[in-house]
DNA sequence: CAGTATCCAGAGTGATACTG
DNA sequence: CAGTATCACTCTGGATACTG
């Protein structure tokens, strides 16, 4: 049988390793950390609505700062995740939008946040018990 | 009909307002902060497979450190997600595992990875592309 | 083994100012 | 409007050393 994910030892072709987010060397484990991200997950998700412009989007997404926004928008453009249109108004409207792939993506991060948004209560629950704990041992 | 998420104009009992991670004041953005995060994401996920005591884990998910891991650990035994069991051992085990409400948020995480390894050759070509833009203008 | 304590570099934030 | 640049500050995260 064939050796897949094993040390090639006499095969022709160089073989790939298999992708494993779980090895700190593997190119995944940089790409889940973008992914799994505060201002990545709130800005895929908005403009899933729809394409937003930048201060739009900085509005929409309390707390974050320019300098936040513009870095997370640069690194989904470079990912492939957003495009970026300039529309040569005046001033010039700039305007991000998902592109196919990072529609792909928003699927997980939405069920992610629909969690947190419908199991908050639970958690609450457990951190007042976690902390009562400690308060009274 | 009802006014569900207005402002309470007349009703008898306070209303919770709807929870919105996009406010940066609502709780659920804060546990949407510790919930997208690189090292719960990785902690989770292998959690799931099985239980695992501290020094496995720590082998598990390469270049987490000591600090990040306990830290993590203890975030997670505090919003209910995991389960931290001492046997009195010489020297003492501590094995963690996964609880139900844990277990429930592991399928969102698991699809954020499940993306991640499968997309990746895509991410990269985006990313060569945005790079040789930037270098041959 | 399973942590806690300490120190330190760097990332993230806010404010402010400046460009096209 | 849509940014970039800079400074000051905080806070996270990593490396190291020590404890029950």
């Amino acid at each position: 049988m064939s050796q897949e994910g094993t040390v090639p030892s006499s095969g022709h072709r160089a073989v790939t390793p298999p992708p494993d987010v779980f090895s700190s060397s593997c190119p995944t484990r940089r790409l889940l950390d973008r992914v799994a991200d505060k201002w990545t997950v709130l800005v895929l998700t908005t403009l899933d609505r729809q394409p937003m412009r930048f201060n739009a989007l900085r509005r929409r997404i309390e707390g974050v700062s320019q300098k936040m926004l513009s870095q997370t928008l640069r690194q989904l453009e470079r990912d492939g995740l957003v495009t970026r249109t300039v529309t040569p108004t005046l001033p010039v409207s700039v305007t991000y939008a998902l592109t196919p792939l990072g529609g792909t993506l928003v699927q997980a991060l939405q069920a992610m946040i629909d969690w947190a948004e419908d199991h908050m209560a639970q958690v609450a629950d457990a951190q007042a018990v976690y902390d009562r704990r400690l308060a009274a041992p």
